[in-house]
Formats: C-alpha cells, structure tokens, sequence
DNA sequence: ATCATTTCTTGATGTAAATCAAGGCATAGG
DNA sequence: CCTATGCCTTGATTTACATCAAGAAATGAT
C-alpha cells in the first residue's frame, strides 16, 4: 500500500492489463470506463474522495477498464491480494461483483440483439428453462422486442 | 443455515421485507425482480443451482427485491450474519454491492430523466466537478439527451 | 488579449424499441 | 373432450433517444 499523486489526465489503467490494483482515493476524482467498438466511452463509475476504485477482475486476468484520474489526485495503492487478504470465501463475492459490473456495461453500451447474444452465452441452460417474457424482463426489454431479435437471429443462420 | 423445499411459484422475500435471507440454490431455480410504479417487473438475477440469491442490502434495512422460484427448488437458507463471519472490512464490498444492484435496476427501469434525477441525488457533489457529457456516459446517454433533460428540469422550478 | 480547443446548446432528422392490438398455439383444469 | 388462461408472434403506430450539424459560450495556451 503506497500513496500517490498523480496529476489530471494520468491513465492509471489501461483495458487489457494484468495484474491490476486497487486504488483508495484520499483527495481528487478518478473515473473507470470503457470504450466500445465504435470508440465511445462509457463511465462505469467516477471515484471521489474516500472511494476504491479497481476492475473486479481476478488479478491473473486481463482487464476490461480505463482508470484515469479527472483531477489532480492523491491515492493509495494496494494489491488485490492485500485487501482480499487471500481469503478464499471471497471468491463467489468477487465473481459476483465482476458478473454486476459486466451487466452494467451491457446495459449501458449495446442493443437488444447484443444483449441477448450474451445473455444466451451467459446462461444456455437457462434459456430453456423460462419463458421468454422472463428474459426480455432480464435484458430490459419487451416480450416483443425479444421476440423480433430471435426471429432475425434464427433467419440469420 | 437450514435446507428448505418450495414448490414453484412460492414467494421467499417480498420488497420492504426486513432481515432478509441468503439463498444458496442447490437444486431448482428462483429469481429476484422489482416491481415498478407502472406494476413492470424487472428480473434482477436468475439463480440456477449453486447460485447465492439476496438483496445486498443491509439486514437491518427494508429490502428491494422480489425473490420466488420459478421451479419447484431446494435451498439453503443462511442469515446475512452467517454469510458475512461479521467481518466489518466486507462492508465497503457490501455497499459497493448495494450501488450496483441500484445502478442495474436503474439502467434496465428509468428513463434519461429519471437517471439523471437519481445521479444528482446520489453524488451532488460530482455534478459540479465533471463536464456534462462525462455524467451522460456514466448515464449511458448521450451529451445532447442530457442536455435537453436539464433544460425541461430547471424550467419545472 | 488572441486564438484554439473543448464544452454546451439547439434544431432537424432518423431509428430502435415501446406500446397497442389482434390472432394463433399451447398447456392446464374442469 | 372442450374451454380458459397464459404465452408467443406479427403488424401498425408512437415515442424516446440517437445522430448529424451548426453555432455560442467557456476554458486554456501562447
């Protein structure tokens, strides 16, 4: 755990890395985001003072988000392994919070059809298992919607 | 932490329900929803075997979530406390869980409005710290959309 | 102060998905 | 078996928001 000043516009992160940190902010504003294939970005969180800020990503893992700082910043950095204290009950914690945070940036990036493609990679055995009215209602759309997304896709094929 | 049988369609936590439980599925599948002002309902998670189903929320406080079985399901029920060993490091994990349950619910039920009225109530102090189009992509929308969004808010008044 | 860059606003148009509505299939219960 | 209820699809219409475009205001750099 080492603290640091980083100045306005440092990238701390980049999508794709290993190993990542987990930052506490003490003075400032950091932001995470991602950016799509048609290069735009979308916040997934903005950490001001007193906030961590890291991907809930295993550390052994790539990375999905940008950290960056908005402001001048004072932070504290620490290894996952720190503040996880290797504690192995934690795992379903962090594959949970990791599960959220992609669902928050699918809701916020993509189309229904996107949404549904993975939702159907996500989960297979259960798009058996409910009605489709019940899916639309997970992916945030309607019944119908979900309903004229499948029939292209099936066209597709 | 105690193993329970229920027949689809048994409800196990209606929303403002207090000292709710945690549900590890062993066998079957329940879900957690919301209902909203207009009687929508929004699936939060799917919870097939060996998922953890719960409102992250704090024990003490009334819950949000919906939680029933679609099919005839066997569970083990455990309090929060058991779950948590009482580890008071676990809370900043907890309410960053909380956050984003909110935010996902947010993303799949609300208009751009109503995000943007939820976004100025949760971080006030933000708002004044980061341009516009940084709190559109945090909304997932764009820079345009919250800027009439704000114009019709501070006419209202 | 001047110029450049970024940010915000406003208008016109386009589009994905919602809503409304109706018909066809199932499955379940009498 | 028949009927009722819920589920899925399909079509017509509406709506919220995106996109495209241009100008005004703010911010920063020299």
């Amino acid at each position: 755990m080492k603290k640091i000043k980083v100045k306005k516009g440092t990238i701390l992160q980049r999508k794709g890395d290993i190993n990542t940190k987990v930052y506490y902010v003490e003075k400032g504003l950091l932001r995470s985001y991602t950016i799509d294939e048609k290069g735009k970005e979308h916040i997934y969180m903005f950490g001001p003072e007193s906030w961590l800020v890291t991907d809930n990503c295993d550390s052994k893992d790539p990375c999905q988000l940008f950290i960056d700082a908005i402001e001048n910043t004072t932070i504290n950095v620490a290894s996952k392994k720190e503040v996880l204290k290797q504690d192995p009950d934690l795992n379903p914690i962090l594959r949970r919070l990791n599960k959220m945070q992609n669902r928050i940036v699918m809701l916020m990036s993509s189309s229904a059809k996107e949404r549904y493609e993975h939702f159907i990679k996500t989960y297979p055995n259960i798009t058996q298992r409910v009605p489709l009215k019940m899916i639309a209602s997970y992916l945030g759309i309607t019944p119908e919607a979900l309903s004229r997304v499948r029939n292209e896709l099936s066209k597709k094929k």
